[in-house]
RNA sequence: GCACAGGUGGCAGAGUGGUUGAAUGCAUGGGACUGCAAAUCUCAUUCACGAAAGUGACGCAUCAGUUCGAAUCUGAUCCUGUGCUCCA
């Protein structure tokens, strides 16, 4: 598998610290409000990494924390007359709903910043130890320049970095490229004790204490939006390499941005829809689908007619898995025939050409390609006596490739008893050649929510969303 | 200013030197199927001539170049986005 490495710039092959074993860490939410489709992205792309990995055979640690300290907590907590760690419960149990919506998985670890705080005091006192930090009235600060590979992630040099930096008169730096390690407490902040006395972590460095927490000083794959690799990505390189002299992360994944009239969504510029706004109007799985349509380091316009979009083509899927399960209705005990064994070669090249196109830096657009190559050989199957091994074959490929993307999640219902009453009656009035009646029973059942069709294998019923 | 992406058909979006293959999806129109639908299959959707089959030309931001051959490589130009500051 080939993955674009944004501290090579290159496509290289992935290859696991340990065989079989892969340790992923992604940059989480701050728990401060509902997350937008922005912050959905790299959750709903990276969920599709690790899914993959899973379907190759690859045992996952997927790790994905939870920001539950910093200045936007402490603001919100403020606005709302509440405690950080109230609003930190709040918006973590509306991440797992919205998550959950998306179909995005649960991590192997959630973890939070504010249960690592030990963790983090024993990696800044290493750092400070080995001359790479250095406590100021309370603070404690990272001295960049005592790390020779700073500015190796973002690929700017030191002047480039300098020169862009922001100066405060009042800083208590040593230079103005430093970073806060720990910060001592304000009036009304929550704070911790720490040998500097007491304090909060700053932000960096809780993402360099739980990665190595959970996945080890130095482990396989850490994502995030790109907007991370400087100076976030950056500087946990130099916290965590800097404090344990071994090499952080292998291959660093970086996700695009979603754009609203081509320009970036953020919080700070307020164009942006949280999850549940989205979620008033559309099938949250067409939202899924729209992420997973383009590759997910281009940056992609969000808008209405691009959500519509991408719910017709994954009505498409929907309706391909609806087929092979009328198909398996009327299946029959025996081996494949000439053209149903032609299926099932398909089903095989799509699945090829669906691993070709996942393996080439996870092409979520091509895979999905493959998929509908699929779908277009499954409507080309007679529709009466097939062979029950032909459509299992089919059932099986479609779900297993379409679950590595998280698709079709949808349930399968069955028709129930009033309704069936219903596309009997209309099946004895179509031999009776009773247009009229027919065409009733046909809106009656729509009117409850199906969509009925007939074919020559008989009427065909199903749910409409 | 410095750094990094990118500009592909009506829309979205793959492709990144080679047989007319611009995949796939969406949209629109024709045909097939149907009692009618729906779904599906199929063809078409740059321009010119033509009723049509067809013929010719152009074509993947623009211009120039490399090459037997370019959407794909090189150079220049224009434009867009992002980072350098909290942000996925």
């Amino acid at each position: 598998m080939q993955l674009y490495n944004s501290m090579t710039r290159k496509k290289e092959e992935f290859k696991p610290i340990h065989e079989g074993k892969v340790g992923i860490y992604a940059c989480g939410p701050t728990v401060y409000n509902y997350f937008h489709i922005g912050n959905a992205r790299p959750f709903i792309v990276f969920d599709v990494l690790r899914r993959y990995f899973e379907y190759r055979g690859y045992q996952v640690t997927f790790v994905q924390n939870f920001t539950d300290i910093d200045d936007k907590m402490i603001r919100r907590a403020a606005e709302e007359n509440t405690t950080v760690d109230e609003i930190a419960k709040r918006y973590i149990a509306e991440y797992y709903v919205d998550a959950k919506a998306l179909d995005i998985r649960p991590a192997t670890v959630h973890p939070r910043a504010t249960e690592h705080i030990p963790q983090i005091i024993a990696l800044i006192e290493k750092l400070i130890a080995n001359g790479l930090a250095y406590e100021s009235r309370g603070d404690v600060y990272y001295r960049v320049k005592a790390f020779p590979n700073y500015g190796c992630l973002c690929g700017q040099n030191l002047e480039d970095l300098e020169s862009g930096a922001r100066v405060n008169v009042d800083e208590q730096k040593e230079d103005p490229l430093d970073f806060a390690l720990w910060k001592a407490q304000k009036p009304g902040e929550p704070a911790w004790e720490s040998p500097w006395g007491m304090g909060r972590p700053g932000w960096h460095i809780e993402c360099s204490a739980m990665s190595t927490t959970y996945l080890g000083d130095t482990f396989d794959i850490h994502c995030g939006g790109k907007d991370l690799l400087f100076p976030h990505h950056e500087n946990e390189i130099a916290q965590t390499s800097g404090a344990t002299g071994k090499p952080y992360v292998n291959y660093w994944l970086h996700n695009g941005f979603i754009n609203i009239d081509n320009e970036k969504m953020s919080k700070s510029k307020g164009n942006f829809f949280t999850v549940r706004d989205i979620a008033k109007e559309f099938d949250l799985e067409a939202v899924r689908m729209f992420m997973l349509s383009a590759h997910y380091r281009s940056p992609i316009n969000f808008s209405r007619e691009m959500i519509e979009q991408a719910q017709s083509s994954l009505e498409r899927l929907y309706t391909a898995r609806d087929q092979l399960n009328f198909l398996a209705q009327g299946a029959q005990k025996r081996e494949p025939n000439e053209a149903e064994g032609a299926f099932m070669a398909a089903c095989d090249k799509s699945e090829a050409d669906f691993n070709t196109a996942m393996d080439d830096d996870m092409n979520t657009a091509d895979a999905l390609a493959a998929i509908f190559e699929l779908v277009r050989e499954v409507h080309k199957l007679p529709l009466s006596s097939a062979s029950e091994k032909a459509v299992a074959y089919g059932q099986q490929k479609l779900s297993a490739l379409t679950a590595v993307l998280g698709l079709l999640n949808r349930k399968a219902d069955g028709v129930s008893q009033d309704v069936q009453a219903l596309v009997d009656e209309r099946a004895q009035a179509r031999a009776n050649k009773d247009w009229k009646r027919s065409d009733e029973l046909r809106d009656q059942i729509k009117a409850m929510g199906y969509t009925l069709e007939d074919t020559s294998a008989g009427q065909k019923v199903r749910k409409v969303v």
